[in-house]
Order: structure tokens, then sequence, then C-alpha cells
RNA sequence: GGGCGAAUGGCGGAACUGGUAGACGCGCACGACUCAAAAUCGUGUUUCGCAAGAAGUGAGAGUUCGAUUCUCUCUUCGCCCA
């Protein structure tokens, strides 16, 4: 028998689909769309098995939509500016533009082995001037609309580099490169105002339904709308200074007040400047780093003004006011009101400076004597040492009551805050989208027209000069304009920006006037099913819909809020992971199986342990390259065992078996084929087989409902039962002609998961022009019921009959079964219970 | 510390709205083919038991004629936020 040749037939697919542009689509309002969609990829160099993943789960579906006859947009692009360019630049003295070129030639060659039904006439790269120069149209657009602004704020500096450092660069306070102490520094930058839309990115979260709610959580929670009061502190003390504002949630804690603590950025510092000690402990602060967590974990300190608070509800005490390095200027007003007894921050803070900590809720299971000692105590309970807030409900109550007063007195009001803080886009890099505007001597912002785009990135420039490397690119930096002489701005933009709006500018994607036209976005928005990884489930998805909400303001025309209608959030692919004796990682490839459990090093010179199975990663050398897995088992392979055992959303075990088996498999269904076409020209009776076509029609529905549901490992679990029994069957007599009628059927199927074998067999049955196949709802009556037969909740029996007998019927059956009859035993029968076709429980 | 989720054979995982637990795959065992091995094909495979049968979905309770599924408590693990 002739075995199925996966590398010539899979290159005879993946040519004939190019050269017939099989997956070209066009803007046609006379056909019903779908817009299905993968998250792109960065260019690093190679695809890993997450982008294959990812790319057949969406490719699946581009396929089933397709045969269902919807015009499916299915693009694929090159997320293409960012950092690894940059620093491989560095690294190797290699121009980022080329290094990125080459890395998207070869991620190309890679997914077009991968059998993926994309229109790559649509292809887009976010680096290209075609690209980036609608996005800085877009910048001065929301700078026209007020949604862009320019502000001071810190970013962590390496004083050896001279260079910005992102978060994850910065690792135990140090820069990554040169192991320098990190510091805080301030510079200008640019802002978008995401903030603005905070309850509308709420709001829009309600009508997504189809997203899972895991994503839904964490946007609500990072957006982090909170209930509270402003506060209004009368201050006392030598300074010209009468009173400080303040947000918190938890006004009901007042009669716990025991400090004020400033940040150190708050307008009050204006005081202090001149003073030595504050500027050292300012200076002590900046080591912090700036994020939320390192202010979370770091020490507590403060320094202590000579101003005192006023207590709002109780005049006559006053505390003092500090500044406090875990006070955040970008949160609330700067300012908070330290009650140590209800909140661990203040509570360490307060035990460091041996402030007052005075309890005022006590949990429900405790008495009126309660007094927080070790830690503090955030939970709910009931008020006490609080004059009229006493025995309240904590907090629920207490701090409506507490904001009703403070409003009658005219002390503070109620207030919503929002956590969302807004998007700082600035970056101190060269390998990203430069920003369009330019500055005079005395600081002041000037766009760059639109008729003067794109602002180009230079090319060839020396990487390796410290700070900000457009900062050294004189003729690039001096402009005129209207005869004025400016310096451009020379930070680029966060990459996020770029996957912000990428989705848009597949619906039009050689578009030069704007970044899409309206007839096409109007046609093919919002995307239907938008499929990546979790990890974007907070920044990508909400910048994407803070977008959306940016371009439709103050634009009637526009109207698309929500940019992703459908999402899917696929699992990691996992592998174990391997070490040798010194505690080396080893990669899956350098080792070797002894006699089922033990593993060698391939030279034989070590023995290695096998850990947990962990997402693959480069660290770790638990990867397998796919281009490996792809020229050796082939493409439909790949994708069969990605697609089988874990459901998508779900973690997968990458297993050499695995891999192995669905090869295996698909021989198997190749020599089925075989058996199928060989019968074909022999001359059958018109023979009739019911069992058949009734599986068929069962199938197709299994099929049907998989695919809906997104359940495709079982699609996968579906296809080895059909084999099974269509290969049982096809030995029977009275069979083939019934086969061949539905095997045409059974191969559509096939095509989303193995697209390359099924349309090879479809061809040797001559198929053309196919269709999904709908299965027959009145064919799924079944002739005969299983019946389940049930003695006080026990299973007893299993009664097959015709479908709708009665339950005396039944029960006539059962009384003649001796099995089930000696359970019976003669006792009283209390009670039965049936449910029609499926079961009967006596209950005795 | 908070939020969300998960836990089913040796392993990955099925089980539609509470109604035959373990689909399908891997692994393993036995058999066929073979001088032999690989490959392939067939049969079996939750545990205990020769069997009849009994137990069984992380642990414990509850609701129910009936719970993997619903409720509560606990344990462990994962993810996100801090």
């Amino acid at each position: 028998m002739n075995r199925y040749n996966f590398k010539s037939i899979e290159t005879k697919w993946q040519n004939y689909w190019e050269k017939n542009k099989s997956f070209k689509v066009k803007t046609d309002p006379s056909k019903k769309k779908f817009y299905c969609l993968e998250m792109f990829p960065y260019p690093s160099g190679k695809i890993h098995m997450g982008h294959v993943r990812n790319y057949t789960i969406g490719d699946v579906l581009a396929r089933y939509k397709s045969l269902q006859g919807y015009n499916v947009l299915h693009p694929m692009g090159w997320d293409s500016f960012g950092m690894p360019a940059e620093n491989a630049a560095k690294q190797n003295n290699l121009d980022p533009k080329k290094w990125t070129e080459i890395n998207i030639t070869n991620m190309k060659t890679q997914l077009k082995k991968l059998g993926l039904s994309i229109d790559w006439d649509r292809e887009i790269s976010t680096c290209s001037k075609e690209y980036y120069k609608h996005q800085q149209a877009f910048f001065l657009e929301l700078f026209e609309k007020k949604l862009v602004y320019r502000k001071e704020n810190y970013v962590n500096w390496d004083p050896v580099d001279e260079t910005v450092l992102a978060n994850e660069q910065v690792i135990d306070g140090r820069g990554w490169r040169s192991g320098a102490i990190v510091e805080r520094k301030k510079l200008s930058q640019w802002f978008f105002n995401i903030s603005k839309f905070s309850q509308q990115l709420l709001d829009g979260l309600e009508r997504l339904n189809t997203w899972p709610n895991k994503v839904k959580t964490m946007q609500k929670n990072w957006i982090g709308k909170s209930f509270g009061c402003e506060i209004d502190f009368k201050i006392q003390g030598e300074l010209p200074i009468k009173n400080i504002k303040c947000f918190t949630t938890r006004p009901d804690t007042l009669f716990g007040f025991s400090f004020l603590a400033l940040s150190v950025d708050h307008e009050v510092s204006e005081f202090f400047k001149d003073n030595k000690d504050f500027i050292n402990f300012k200076e002590e602060c900046s080591k912090t780093g700036t994020t939320e967590e390192a202010i979370a974990v770091g020490e507590k300190i403060g320094f202590k003004t000579n101003l005192l608070a006023v207590n709002p509800l109780n005049p006559k005490q006053k505390v003092p006011v500090y500044f406090a390095n875990f006070v955040l200027m970008d949160y609330g007003f700067g300012a908070v009101f330290g009650c140590p007894a209800h909140d661990q921050r203040d509570f360490d803070f307060a035990k460091k400076y041996d402030l007052k900590i005075k309890t005022v809720v006590r949990p429900n299971d405790e008495n009126e004597n309660f007094e927080v000692r070790d830690e503090a105590y955030p939970g709910s309970g009931v008020m006490i040492n609080s004059e009229f807030l006493n025995d309240l409900k904590a907090p629920d109550d207490s701090i409506i009551e507490t904001i009703k007063i403070l409003e009658q007195r005219k002390l503070g009001k109620k207030q919503i805050n929002f956590r969302l803080k807004d998007w700082g886009v600035s970056r101190q890099r060269y390998w990203g989208c430069p920003i369009p505007m330019a500055y005079d001597d005395q600081g002041k912002v000037y766009p760059i027209p639109k008729s003067m785009l794109p602002v180009e990135l230079p090319e060839n420039i020396d990487l390796n000069v410290k700070g900000n490397p457009l900062d050294n690119q004189k003729n690039w930096r001096e402009i005129i304009l209207e005869g004025k002489k400016l310096t451009r701005e020379t930070d680029t933009l966060d990459t996020f920006v770029c996957s912000s709006w990428y989705y848009l500018r597949f619906c039009s994607p050689t578009e030069t006037k704007y970044g899409f036209k309206k007839e096409d976005i109007n046609y093919w928005m919002p995307v239907d099913q938008y499929i990546g990884g979790v990890e974007h489930a907070i920044l990508h998805l909400l910048y994407s819909r803070f977008f959306m909400h940016a371009l439709s303001y103050d634009d009637k025309d526009f109207n698309i809020l929500e940019p992703f209608n459908g999402l899917f959030t696929q699992g990691m692919v996992c592998h174990e992971t391997y070490k040798d004796p010194d505690n080396n990682w080893v990669s899956p490839d350098e080792i070797e199986n002894i006699d089922g459990k033990k593993y060698l090093k391939k030279d034989k010179s070590k023995l290695i342990s096998v850990g947990p199975s962990e997402s693959m990663s480069k660290s770790k050398k638990n990867t397998i390259d796919p281009e490996n897995i792809i020229n050796n088992y082939g493409a439909d392979a790949a994708r069969l065992f990605i697609l089988s055992d874990s459901p998508p959303e779900k973690d997968i075990q990458w297993s050499e078996e695995g891999i192995a088996s669905s090869y295996k498999f698909i021989q198997k269904l190749w020599n089925l084929n075989k058996k199928i076409i060989d019968e074909i020209n022999k001359d059958h009776n018109k023979d009739d087989d019911d069992e058949i076509k009734k599986y068929t029609n069962k199938y197709l529905k299994k099929i049907h409902d998989n695919l809906e549901s997104f359940s495709y490992n079982k699609i996968v679990a579906n296809l080895y039962e059909m084999y099974s029994f269509l290969n049982k069957q096809i030995e029977k007599p009275y069979t083939k002609h019934t086969i061949f009628e539905n095997y045409q059927k059974i191969l559509i199927t096939m095509t989303p998961v193995v697209p390359h074998f099924a349309n090879e067999c479809l061809s040797t049955i001559q198929a053309k022009n196919f269709k999904w196949p709908e299965y027959d709802k009145s064919m799924l009556k079944e002739e005969i019921v299983n019946i389940v037969i049930q003695i006080n909740g026990r299973k007893r029996g299993l009664i097959q009959s015709k479908p709708d007998i009665t339950e005396e019927k039944l029960f006539e059956i059962i009384k003649n079964d001796e099995k089930i009859i000696k359970y019976l035993d003669q006792k009283n029968i209390k009670k039965k219970i049936y449910i029609k076709d499926k079961l009967l429980n006596i209950i005795i």
C-alpha cells in the first residue's frame, strides 16, 4: 500500500492556494461577513508552538466559516517595532530594520507551511512607514481632540547606561545590562487620556457576552472603580497652607486617624525644596522604583513636617503630617489619611514612627474589647470607638453614613475614583514609531502638519551611544517649520499603540489617504472572533478598546466602540523539563530514553532527571521547534496534535508520542481512503445501509456542535471514532454504496483540521465547489433506546426498547427479567421514577 | 493579602439543562504477521475480587429517588492583581 506522502501533498495544496488566491477576500456588502483574527506575532525570528496553537485554532474557525458561506477575513501581519530588534542590533551590530525584515521573511515561510487560510495580500507590518504614517495621523487627531497631552512623569533611569528602562528590565532594583542601581527620574512625556473613558470602558464590558468572564473581571479590576469620599483636612502650622484634600475609600475609619501622609511630589513639597533633610529623603524615596509592587514590598519611610492636620469629625484631634514613600501622586490627590488599625501599610508606618493605633472596627465574632495588635484588620465588622458611628455595619453602612455626615457639614463629598491611569506612550527608544511633534527653544509644542507625514525613522544609525539614540541625530532632529527653527520629539511611541488599531488596517491594508476606509470597516468590523493568549487580557485589549472610543470621540460617522465582539484565550503549550546532575537545564533533543523510564544525555555521559511539565520557554530549554515537527510529521499532523487532548482554552502537554500518533492516524485515514476509492470502481448493487446514514448524520451534528463551542479536542475524538466506524463498515457487505454517498460530507468536515489531507482526498473523489454539510434534525431520533433500570438509585440493568415506551409496559418487561427481579425480592415498591426513554428508578 | 478558576484511571482528557462515570488518545498487557525485530493489525485495560459482587470523580457534610454536575466547609494547585 502506498504511503501518504505529506511532503509533496502539503506543498501541492499550499502552492494551489497561493496560485489561486483561494483566501483573498473583498468588501462585499451583499455577502455576510466573518472577521476571524488571531493576535499578530512579534517577528522574533522563528515561530514557536504557541503560534502553531493560536493560528491553528483560528484557521479551523476561518475554514469552517468559509465553508458555511461566509465572506471570511482572515489576515496576518507583524507587530514589528519593539525592543528585541534594538537589543539584537546593539549586540550584533545589525540594523534593526534588516534584522526585522529577515525575521519576517523566515517566519512567513514557516507560517505558510502550516497551511493557514490567510489572505496574504493584506499582510501589514507596523514598522513600515505605510503603516506608521497613519498612526502618526491618528496621534495628531487625538491631539486635536485633546485626548493626548504632555506631562512630567517618573521613569526607571539607569545612570550608567544613561537610558530609561522598562519595568521588566529592572531586576532587583538594578539595570539588567549595567547592574547599576536604578533611579526614578522625572521626564516630560506624552499621555493618552484613557482615564477619560474609564466609565465607558467599564460599561462596554457588559455587552461583550462571549468574552471569558476571567478577562472581563481582570479588566474590571484594572479599571478599579471605587466609591469613596473626598475629604478636606484643615491644616495648622507655620506654613501658608490651610487645607489638604484627600481621597479615601474608608472615610468611616476617621476616628482611627493618626497621621496624614503626602506624596513627595505633593504641592506642599514646594515649601521644603531647600530643606537638605527633605532632599535626602526624596532621593531615598527615588530608589524605591516606580511600580506599585515595589512600593508595597519596600520599607515604608516618612519625613515629618511641622504641620498638623485636624480630624474633621473630631476637631480636637490633631495629627502630624508626613511625606511618605508609599503615597503615589497619581492616586487620589497624592495624599492619604492614615488609619493604622485597618490598613496594613498605615500599620507598618505607625509602628515605625510610634504613632497611635486606635481600633474602630471589630470583627463580627469579637467583642467590644477587640484591639488590633500585630497586624491591621482590614475586614468587615461593626464600628466601635467612633461616637455616632458606633454599632454600624462596616464597611457598607458605616461608609454611607460617614459620607452623609461629611457632606452635611461640608467637610467632604462623595466621589468615584478610578484606578486606571492615563497611558504613558513615550518611549526613549529608537525602534518605534516617531512621535510627530516638535518644540521651539521655549519648549512650546508644534504638531507636525499632516501633509508632512510620515515623520520617518532615520536609518543606519549608531545605537551604541549612551542615551536615547534619536537625541544624537542632529540632522534629523532639527527642522524648520513655518520659518521657525524647531527640534523634533525624539521619543517614540509605545508599541502597544501599533497593536491598538492594526485590526482596522487589515480592513483597508492599501488605503493611502487615511488609516482605513469607512466603507471597509463598516462592513468588516467588529472582529467576530479574536483569538490569542490570555497574557494580553488587560493592556492590549484595553488599549484597543480605548482606541476605538478615542477615534469615534466627537465623530458622528464613526460609532463602532468595541473592536472585538468575540474573544477566545487559548492555553499555553507545555513540555516536560529536564536537568542534568549539575542542575543545568537540558533540551528534549539532547536526551535519549533508555528502557522507557530512564533518560540519558545523548552522549551517554549523564543521567537526566525529569521535572514537571511547564510552559515552553527558552530559559528552561523545554521548547520544541515547530519547523522540525512540520518537516518530520507534516503540518496536518502538527495541527491535529495541537488540537487533540486538551480543550483549546487550557494548557496542553506536548509529547513525542502524541505527535507520532497523530501522524499515524493520518496514515490510517489515507489507507481507509484508498479502500473506499478502490470500491468506487467496482460495480455495487444499490445497497442502502441505514446505520451508516444515521451514523453520518449524528457525526455531522457532533462536529457542528463541537465547532460552535470551541471544543476542538472533541472534534479530534470524533474523527477517531468516525475512522474506526467506517473502517469496520467498509469490510461488511451491502455498505459500499451508502459509504460513497456520505463520504464527501465526512471529508469536508475534516478540512478545517487537516486541510491538505482532506482536500487531497476530496480531489480523488472529484468533489468540487463543496459546502459545509448540514445535518438532518429529523434523522436524529433513535429507533432503539437504552433505558437504565435503577433500584434505589443503583444501576441494576439496561433495557433496550423502542422510544416512547410507557412506564407500565417497561415494568412488564422488567418483571420477566431475572437479573433485575431478584433485587426486587418481592418487596413493596414505594415509588417509581420514570424519565422517558432514559431511566426507571424503583424505590423499595 | 485579595480576586478568578481547577481537582475524574498509570497519563492527557470525555460525560448536553442533575439521569449508564471514564468517550477519544497515550501508555501498558496479550495475541496475529515475522527466522527475529520494527512497523502494522486485533483484543483487553478504574480499583479490589476466580466469580457473583463491592467500592469509586481532592477531603468532609448537605439538598435529591438519583450528584463529576447544585449548596456549605476544608485541602492542594494554577492564573491575575497587590
